[in-house]
DNA sequence: CCTGATGCGTC
DNA sequence: GTCGGAC
DNA sequence: GTCCGACGACGCATCAGG
């Protein structure tokens, strides 16, 4: 039942709707249909909106390691809520207080108010697009411009998209489906779609094989490369025939880390081990670095969460390039960096040392002479290397 | 130029 | 990082 | 047991307002 026709953008309003229904299930195969359901819609009328739905389905609006910020918070959304709804601040944070939840307290003021005209329609790509302008605002008065755009897509708000925009404009979007739920049910209704279309009659037992093997494939592919900018095009492209293996890992793309396991005590961990050798890491209490070596010879850092780091630790990038071999032309590397004093026997330094770091920006690298806080490195992982594993 | 508010990322 | 709920 | 989202402490970056 779609609400829209072919070859015009996609409302808004499909996704919100598709949310509202996601929110109220908590069995999770009912709602991957829903949401396989929305992304079939939008293959049959308008394929252009699948990549800005993902995105606004996983509350991001690019890959993380692009580090682009909404840089909006509760504050502003209030701000503009009450210039917007007719409501004071004061009555939305006593609303907030009993809702918990500012995307439901918006949705409460906008059925109190009585509005003169209908809204301008919104469509999931405009959506996605003003959340793009918003990143890129900076500089002096830019939360009064943030502000101007946040009151267009709120006055545009229809249904229970009011709930929803709110909810991904303070980045807590709440209905318990991210890129587990997704990615599955993005996969399914790539197949579906194409049986629709070509419609050679197959058996259910075919189909329901192929739905379990290319939601594999989109998972794995998206362990390797989480790029949707990379994998929702090639996707759409290759449909039920698309694999994992046709997406490489990437030096300069992160990739998710495996993160350390915790144990109920050193006693319990040997046992599995049956008195059989093996090695054993000290926990470092610095942060979590994944370094990058491009076959061009640039070298990139990136944090636990997959955020670029590379302005951080410009002295690390030295480090790495100095002892680099020449015949290595790329890999990704593991590593721990931690704080250390060289002028006192080279002490480590505390997590909370090592944070007190310059940080630098998303274009603009800190001054390597300004550094005060000294780091050494701890790799213990070689994930990737001249194009091995 | 300084200070507080706001937003963000790390553990 | 910790905690607690859902499975 | 495992997963995952909510939560907290702390620090830096940026901007509004004086």
């Amino acid at each position: 039942a779609a609400c829209w026709t072919a070859g015009h953008p996609a409302p808004y309003l499909h996704l919100a709707r598709t949310f509202d229904l996601v929110e109220r299930e908590k069995g999770k195969i009912k709602t991957t249909a829903m949401l396989c359901n929305m992304f079939r819609s939008l293959l049959a009328l308008s394929p252009d909106d699948v990549l800005p739905a993902v995105y606004l389905c996983t509350n991001k609006i690019s890959p993380d390691h692009e580090n682009m910020e909404l840089n909006i918070g509760g504050s502003l959304v209030i701000s503009a809520m009450e210039e917007s709804l007719g409501t004071s601040k004061s009555k939305i944070h006593e609303m907030y207080k009993t809702y918990g939840d500012l995307g439901d307290v918006a949705q409460e003021c906008r059925q109190n108010q009585t509005l003169l005209a209908p809204p301008r329609p919104l469509s999931v790509r405009d959506v996605y697009s003003t959340l793009r302008k918003l990143s890129a605002i900076s500089g002096g008065g830019s939360a009064g411009r943030r502000k101007i755009l946040v009151l267009h897509l709120i006055r545009s708000c229809r249904e229970m998209e009011m709930k929803f925009l709110v909810r991904t404009l303070v980045r807590n979007l709440r209905i318990g489906a991210m890129m587990k739920t997704i990615l599955p049910a993005l996969a399914h209704a790539v197949v579906l779609h194409e049986k629709c279309s070509t419609g050679p009659v197959v058996s259910l037992e075919g189909v329901k094989s192929q739905l379990q093997s290319l939601s594999t494939e989109v998972t794995e592919a998206y362990n390797v490369i989480p790029n949707m900018d990379l994998l929702v095009p090639s996707l759409l492209c290759e449909g039920a025939t698309f694999a994992a293996s046709s997406l490489a890992m990437v030096p300069g793309t992160p990739i998710p880390p495996m993160l350390a396991r915790i144990t109920n005590g050193v006693t319990q961990a040997l046992k599995l081990f049956h008195g059989r050798a093996f090695t054993c890491e000290y926990k470092y209490d610095g942060q979590r670095a994944q370094i990058h070596r491009l076959t061009d010879g640039s070298v990139q850092i990136f944090s636990r969460q997959m955020k670029d780091s590379t302005s951080r630790f410009p002295d690390l990038v030295n480090m790495i390039k100095e002892l680099c071999n020449s015949e290595v032309a790329s890999f990704i590397l593991d590593a721990e960096v931690v704080g250390i004093d060289r002028n006192k026997g080279n002490r480590l330094m505390s997590f909370q040392e090592l944070s007190s770091r310059e940080r630098g920006s998303k274009n603009s690298s800190i001054a390597i002479q300004n550094i005060k806080v000294d780091i050494c490195v701890f790799v213990f992982d070689i994930m990737f290397c001249n194009g091995q594993r």
